[in-house]
DNA sequence: GAGTGGATTTCGCAT
DNA sequence: ATGCGAAGTCCACTC
């Protein structure tokens, strides 16, 4: 059965196909990749034009809406989930509208030439497994804490001050206050300066206790660097990696190797 | 001439056939798209496992890799440009690697079936043109400076302090300094720190002058109201569409009607 | 709904 | 190359 099937093509269709297609696709709330010459118009939050040329258009059965050119990663014009879609063939071509109502945004598309459609009915069902987030590293800290150094003790997480949150708090082994901040990637300037701003408020509320600013990440820069110094903290290395090998032996996450 | 065209379609190839296709293809410098049913791997920066599902994979010719699922309007694995790419036929399926050097990254998709290949040769050469961004708001300031009040002289765009830039520097009509952030989306506390970071040292280098720091944008969180009002700052509201009709009488970008 | 911070952020620009 | 901030950022989560 045609209803059945994964993908259904429709090669080269006139505009009142093309329409046709589109809208009866929507309305089963199925996924469509349109390719065709087309000339676009944004109206939102920015404005923006994209005259004629040969497209990719990804409309998603939540809404979604994508339009990519033959280079960059990145779509060129884009709606998040939640968009409703009017289509029609009007003597210029097929157009089509995706309008986001809440920010009151749409995107105008007037194909010219309709190469192909592609009405998917996609199963998929499988869960995506993340490692090495920010998060991870956070509870690798928390679950072996030598990671920061012998005698760290974590008292809880994401303690909460003014304005945000430090990722893991603790005590030393000479019982001085620890604040760490986290970062997945090479540590910056404006990690520092976070840093600094948690210290404020901590300090301020723990008077007179010596409270040790900390940085873990896998990398810094070099300003950051100096301004660690400057300010008299502290840079640990630690990589989302060495986290996530902490994490294999203490969680249920699991890497299976298929290849 | 099959060569010529802007789209082809191979439909429901077996494994050997559509590694083949994919290989011609990238050989062709052609970008693809392909439908089927995988299993994804990736590590590099962090680590993701997909089990079976079907997918929508895009490899666009300037090395771009995205794998789209049935819903989100983000990729749920991606390369961005520059990625060489292995294919080839296995008993399991075909198999496909997106490997990015610089990063040591890797993709692996596992295709068990494959419903359809575009070989797309896209013509684009249109210019994609936007209005409303934060620059766009920068330059609306400088060529109307009465937008932030009368008597207002912009001298340096960008001026450069210790991290960063603050986007408009100036006088007012009084002679004391003004520095402006600009925001093209609703100001948050973390624009404030930013204003008074830079403050703080266009302050040191004006020693005596008075300074005024300005935050504009369309809008402004109650949280970084407060921070304003207890700091000593200024807010003014100012949104990229009252900027970008200000350029429009200025510039030489030009909103065509087309629908 | 508003506010905040993370992201495999990506991207562009300046040093 | 490195560093840094913007983005139509998007997204998830908290209040």
């Amino acid at each position: 059965m045609s209803e059945q099937q994964s993908v259904e093509h429709y090669n080269n269709p006139d505009p009142a196909n093309a329409a046709k297609t589109i809208v009866d696709a929507l309305n089963k709330n199925r996924s469509l990749i349109i390719v065709g010459g087309c000339i676009i118009k944004y109206q939102g939050r920015a404005n923006s034009e994209l005259g004629l040329g040969e497209r990719v258009i990804i409309i998603k059965k939540d809404g979604s809406f994508l339009v990519h050119r033959a280079w960059d990663s990145q779509p060129v014009n884009w709606q998040p989930p939640g968009c409703i879609f009017q289509t029609k063939s009007t003597k210029k071509g097929v157009l089509l509208k995706a309008i986001r109502k809440k920010l009151r945004e749409s995107i105008e598309i007037l194909f010219s030439k309709v190469f192909i459609i592609l009405v998917l009915n996609l199963k998929d069902e499988a869960e995506f497994i993340m490692f090495g987030s920010e998060e991870d590293m956070q509870r690798a800290v928390l679950a072996k804490p030598e990671l920061i150094e012998e005698g760290f003790k974590p008292i809880l997480k994401e303690k909460v001050v003014v304005q945000g949150f430090v990722d893991v708090y603790g005590i030393d082994s000479q019982g001085r206050i620890v604040a760490i901040e986290l970062k997945r990637r090479k540590a910056q300037v404006q990690d520092v300066v976070q840093l600094l701003k948690y210290l404020e408020d901590i300090k301020r509320k723990s008077a007179g206790r010596t409270v040790r600013g900390m940085l873990a990440a896998p990398d810094i820069s070099k300003e950051a660097s100096v301004m660690i110094q400057a300010k008299g903290l502290e840079f640990k290395t630690l990589s989302p990696k060495t986290c996530a090998e902490v994490l294999k032996l203490t969680s249920s996450k699991k890497l299976t190797e298929f290849i």
